[in-house]
DNA sequence: CGGAAATGTTTGCCTTGTCAACTATTGCTG
DNA sequence: CAGCAATAGTTGACAAGGCAAACATTTCCG
């Protein structure tokens, strides 16, 4: 059995509030995010990326890798993309297995605007909770997880 | 348009932080608990919070609320989490639309060697990369999200 | 008391995401 | 350069979750 006189060490704790304040803040800004932006918080992650890439294009494996899906759900999520107008594909010359998927200007505005809105829900329902040192406590803990 | 010089202030480090850290670790977790424990961290989370309940059993309601699903998820949830025979519903003497979930024996006993496997997982995959400082002080900063 | 509003839960329909299998293309190795 | 493994991406079948409406029961209040 496991250890019952170690009930719970700092490291869950600290797990918990982790997963809870994700849930929880998450939960609270896409209530409304879509329907003022037009589009989901899964398309402003996935034009975020391609905002940030140099030539605003990346390869769907490079899109699928740093973000979190799979393979498929990738394929999918861009398809409804390209849909709205945000994206578009183009072959890849040199490669022909290969597809770049490519920020539009439409993409891009709708990108910042977005930005800004999914900005604001954050700061309402996560940052106002924390004092600046806390701030800077987390992003100095966890920051290791979004480059590696 | 959003102030453009203030791109990235310590809050929304922290909040991409916990995103991230969220997303990457529960990805890494959950992709083998499932074959290992015989059922999904959705199930282990239920059970958590019935096993953690006085008399183990909760109305749906407090589940809907205490986890982070939908009225409709939560219903069938518990159908299946119910059809693995690890909880029971019984009606509520004296309010006939209500319904308790209680935790069986073998659904107290599930969640027992589920959560040593998942706070296993936990450990390798996020602890084993933070300070014991960090832990504190990650917990401290992000524990009022898990009682409000 | 009788009907309207509130509460507790489930159901129907639809969207989203996953897994495994498939097609197409490229790279490696003898 | 033949053949086989690896890479890139899509598709089909299906599971899981969300929203709004439905249903059943209880409470409120004139």
């Amino acid at each position: 059995m496991a250890d019952q006189s170690t009930p719970d060490p700092a490291w869950w704790d600290a797990w918990r509030g982790v997963a809870f304040a994700n849930a929880r803040v998450l939960s609270a800004a896409e209530r409304t995010f879509e329907e003022r932006a037009g589009f989901s918080l899964a398309f402003l992650d996935v034009l975020g990326r391609l905002f940030d890439a140099p030539g605003q294009r990346l390869r769907m494996q490079e899109l699928q890798t740093r973000s979190l899906f799979t393979h498929s759900g990738m394929t999918r999520l861009v398809d409804r993309i390209e849909e709205a107008g945000l994206v578009r594909r183009e072959r890849v010359p040199g490669d022909r297995r290969g597809v770049s998927v490519v920020l539009t200007t439409e993409g891009a505005e709708a990108y910042e605007s977005g930005l800004a809105l999914h900005r604001a829900d954050i700061e309402r329902e996560f940052a106002s909770r924390l004092t600046p040192l806390q701030h800077r406590a987390v992003a100095e803990a966890l920051n290791g997880f979004w480059h590696e």
